[in-house]
DNA sequence: CGCACTTTTGAGCGGAATCAATATCTGTGG
DNA sequence: CCACAGATATTGATTCCGCTCAAAAGTGCG
């Protein structure tokens, strides 16, 4: 993981457009700025473990990011998957010291990484611009979250397989296709299943119309799979 | 579910008491109490559903309330149980106006019930104090929420229960023993099983020394709980 | 072209859901 | 105080979903 000070223009394009700084006004936004670094990252990478003392948090600016917990045995399960746009670890802003999760990049990636003690100073004279900011960060975090635990609950395999589908497919109309942006053991961990569950579930929904060529995902019929 | 603007001391104390409030100062408590009125309700009430137009957000005062998702033929997955001190539907004050998730008393509750668009008209100006609060209070929503998806992916019905169980002991040493203070069936769908396999749980953990009468639940060993 | 990694397929197993029946608890009124 | 009804909890039998392990097939990169 290599780390620099220097900001170039596409880092600072992506920095803007992530989730937590894309509704700040300019003066924030800089203020923020002077907080972060930068990090590359290479697949597998370890960000920082679950116990260790948090210093940053971090946002997504390419590539993806997996949040995960380690059982007894060593078994993992992933809690969150972020892609562009994403950030992890704000919720220790207001609060907590530790991390309660490991970080692992999950393909090449490019971090902006933030200094918790020097944005928690800032945002106690800001008249609450990022406190705003991260309200609303986390707000879109606790949703998806708590669409996640009903999503694990609730359905089968194949049926997440469908819904995931079906939000790659937003404004498509049928005959509609996409490309998976990240590895389909990547999928598996996000949709709470074994990668050997995934691939049984692809198998299951050839049946209603639905072909995967590598990363490519035709869908023949989006109806038959709102229906499951 | 019947209410009134009548604030007496218990009430006062609640609502002091409450997560949200519990860090703030005085004046900014005052100015969100202007946005409060208080609602009683019975067992089964259901407080909103999904897809309402969110108008409220909620502290529960005491008593319990369950946030849940129901699936196309009528099942239900709870998604989070509410008691005393915690707050739900605060996510929406950053963004979104309709509710998620249904909500319903898990028993006689009582209810602070906020104005949403009052709240968001006083954050506006208030330094962001009321920011900062709900920014604190999502992030310990997340981190329970994220804290479940693991739970739920890592962990077996007896492993769950057994951690379910440790966690209500704390700091007491063995043997040691609580009172639920809710319904099996509801922390059943709390730990994302049915009403069935808490008890098949229950039973499991009999050979470990754990003893359940009636809400009382008694524990020899808390080590062998932890080896699970 | 070959090696390493990812994905798929197959077989078997185990955990929890479901359905159904019984037991226990809670509160109410006789 | 007890009897009874309705709700809650337990137990049993069965089914099914998804995990594990193992092996084969596919993919991509040097």
């Amino acid at each position: 993981m290599n780390r620099t000070l220097l900001l170039n223009e596409r880092k600072k394009t992506l920095f803007v457009e992530t989730k937590l700084t894309s509704s700040m006004d300019m003066a924030t936004m800089n203020r923020l700025m002077e907080c972060a670094t930068f990090a590359n990252c290479y697949p597998r990478d370890v960000v920082f473990c679950e116990g260790d003392r948090a210093t940053h948090f971090y946002s997504v600016l390419s590539g993806y990011v997996r949040l995960y917990r380690q059982s007894s045995e060593g078994r993992e399960a992933d809690i969150r998957v972020c892609g562009p746009g994403d950030s992890f670890g704000d919720e220790l802003i207001f609060g907590g010291d530790t991390y309660e999760y490991h970080a692992q990049a999950a393909d090449k990636a490019m971090l902006a990484r933030y200094d918790l003690n020097k944005v928690r100073s800032i945002a106690e004279n800001d008249n609450g611009m990022i406190a705003r900011a991260i309200a609303s960060s986390l707000s879109g975090q606790l949703e998806e979250t708590m669409e996640c635990i009903a999503n694990d609950r609730l359905n089968t395999a194949v049926q997440r397989v469908a819904n995931f589908i079906l939000e790659n497919c937003e404004g498509q109309d049928a005959p509609a296709s996409f490309r998976l942006s990240f590895q389909k053991s990547l999928l598996a961990g996000k949709l709470g299943l074994a990668p050997e569950a995934l691939s049984r579930a692809f198998a299951s929904l050839k049946e209603l119309g639905v072909n995967v060529h590598g990363r490519i995902i035709e869908i023949e019929d989006m109806d038959a799979l709102r229906r499951l």
